[in-house]
DNA sequence: GTAACTCATTAGCAATGCTAAATACCAGTC
DNA sequence: GACTGGTATTTAGCATTGCTAATGAGTTAC
């Protein structure tokens, strides 16, 4: 790994990194497939459909939120028959959240909605363009979750 | 450009991105340099030291915000002395937006900072993975203005 | 000169995050 | 068994930051 401070030209790519995060992710905040689900419900749910079913804390750690913001969450799901929540086998504290059929349904219809929107911003790309940021894309996403 | 939407790869590549841009979206937000100053104010400053000067108009569209917000985030950098308003020379409803020289200072050494963090952050990352998120930089910053 | 438009602002609201404190539970120690 | 300390979740209240609708000032086209 070079010393991504001190080298100029990563240093740049830093900052033009986090700007262009930022903005796009800004701008995909909009982009809302179901209008009455917020982008952090939506990852939950993501998250749910790769984990399987969490703990409300797990979730908040995952998620990058408090654990107090997480309870929030989880009850609007459950208030709209995405997740289902039941106690924890091993500890009554804690609860298992997992999602529901319906969830599953929302999750697969969006997806589609999503990718057209952001592909659709891609046409601005050419061939070579976009072929870097499909490389990119699992680094991206592997910086993101350490 | 091939089929973005049916082509499974780029399919994969697009939702990969999504998530992982507003994952790192939200955890960059809570790198502040200057606790005091939102991300959007902060980013307000970037794009006026990119332009030199606009109007609360012209930010309000660069940053993808509703004018009223953007009328609010002027007001208070203005309050922090950080922006400076002067009429418009050709149309009096307008006001050209400009930062000052204490603006100027604080965005160079938060710019350190804020490298410090994510470069950090992609010490978890090998040379070849580095190598493509530095590709594919600019390439995330033209996307996220088109 | 007036009608229609545009820019910025004000007022009020909604979403979404946070901290501090409360509640329920677990685990180790006397 | 009861006590003490630690952990998971929730409740209550607050701050931030975006929005829409409506207002006021200024411009432009007729």
């Amino acid at each position: 790994m070079p010393d991504l401070i001190h080298d100029g030209d990563s240093a740049a790519a830093v900052s033009s990194l986090r700007s262009a995060v930022m903005l796009l992710g800004r701008r995909l905040k909009h982009q809302r497939v179901d209008e009455s689900l917020s982008p952090t419900e939506m990852s939950v749910l993501g998250t749910l459909a790769r984990c399987g079913s969490a703990t409300p804390g797990e979730l908040a750690r995952k998620e990058h939120v408090q654990p107090p913001s997480m309870t929030r969450i989880v009850a609007l799901l459950e208030a709209k028959g995405l997740v289902r929540l039941e106690p924890h086998p091993d500890d009554r504290r804690q609860k298992m959240v997992s999602r529901t059929e319906q969830a599953e349904a929302m999750l697969a219809e969006s997806r589609s909605k999503r990718n057209a929107w952001l592909a659709n911003l891609a046409e601005g790309l050419d061939e070579d363009e976009w072929e870097k940021l499909r490389a990119a894309a699992p680094v991206l996403e592997k910086l993101a979750h350490l």
